[in-house]
DNA sequence: CGCAGCGCCTGAAGGC
DNA sequence: TGCCTTCAGGCGCTGC
């Protein structure tokens, strides 16, 4: 499930190779989540831009072909000469005079837009910083979490006070700060250990190429590493790493989520 | 406006 | 072997 890390990962293999080439012919799956896709050709892409778990192709004529991968998505540039043979693929768009860049998703959870900045819709137009903005401190994080009463695991999950975050890296920084997903307040003290938590989860995420559970790949084809350095996320059962606590597998607003009873006491 | 609940999707894994 | 059920979960939408 792509998360910040992943989709970092991705911008980052995507960029030089799409920067400066023009969409041409486009095709796409005959749903409203992926026809936007239409919407991009002929337009040269001027840059590749992240927000949160938003892939943002900056493109010639001003707008933005907005990408979101879900759960299963993923991006790709084959050669053009080998015709696209795919069931799970979801849109295509002409890459230039020889490539084709392709946008695959099993489950299609995923979906497209072409949007002006600054006119976005859904999550995107209300998300939070980024989760590895520098600007965002401790104090805005606990005054965001302080706005609702939700769960602070449900609130990560919303996007509203920091974006990129989802179930993996939510659980492993909850566990690193030793922050109860359960907790409908958190103090500044709590707040400032979990963002240094998720910082900290995220950049390690980053410089592991992601965490392939399934069906994430990177733009190259390749698998990330991170998926050996769990600690929390996928563990229920196992001992805690920290204290040999067996850590506990809840549901919490139908997330599956794995806590140290110990570590992170209610 | 906040938020709870639901639906979307399909391959993998487990039970029998 | 094969059928059935359960599970994974980000996000849009609906209605209170």
């Amino acid at each position: 499930m792509p998360e910040l890390p992943e989709v970092e990962t991705i911008r980052r293999e995507l960029e030089p190779l799409i920067v400066g080439r023009e969409l041409g012919e486009a095709w796409a799956f005959p749903h409203p989540k992926f026809l936007p896709a239409l919407e991009a050709a002929g337009a040269t892409i001027t840059g590749v831009d992240r927000r949160g778990k938003y892939l943002l192709l900056r493109l010639d004529d001003g707008r933005d072909l907005v990408v979101h991968l879900g759960m299963t998505g993923s991006l790709r540039v084959t050669p053009s000469s080998l015709l696209p043979d795919d069931p799970y693929l979801r849109a295509w768009w002409q890459l230039g005079e020889a490539d084709r860049l392709e946008y695959r998703d099993v489950r299609r959870f995923g979906r497209l837009a072409v949007a002006e900045p600054g006119a976005y819709n859904g999550t995107l137009a209300v998300q939070g910083p980024d989760a590895l903005d520098p600007s965002l401190t401790a104090d805005d994080l606990w005054r965001s979490l302080r706005r609702s009463r939700r769960a602070v695991k449900t609130q990560l999950l919303s996007q509203r006070p920091l974006a990129g975050v989802g179930n993996i890296y939510a659980d492993e920084a909850l566990w690193l700060a030793q922050v109860n997903p359960h907790r409908r307040t958190v103090t500044r003290r709590q707040a400032a250990a979990l963002l240094e938590a998720l910082r900290e989860v995220l950049t390690a995420g980053l410089d592991n190429g992601g965490t392939t559970l399934r069906n994430y790949r990177t733009v190259l084809g390749a698998e990330g590493r991170n998926q050996h350095r769990l600690a929390c996320y996928g563990r229920g059962g196992q001992p805690c790493l920290r204290c040999g606590t067996i850590l506990r597998r809840t549901v919490l607003d139908s997330r599956t989520t794995t806590w140290c009873p110990t570590c992170q006491p209610r």
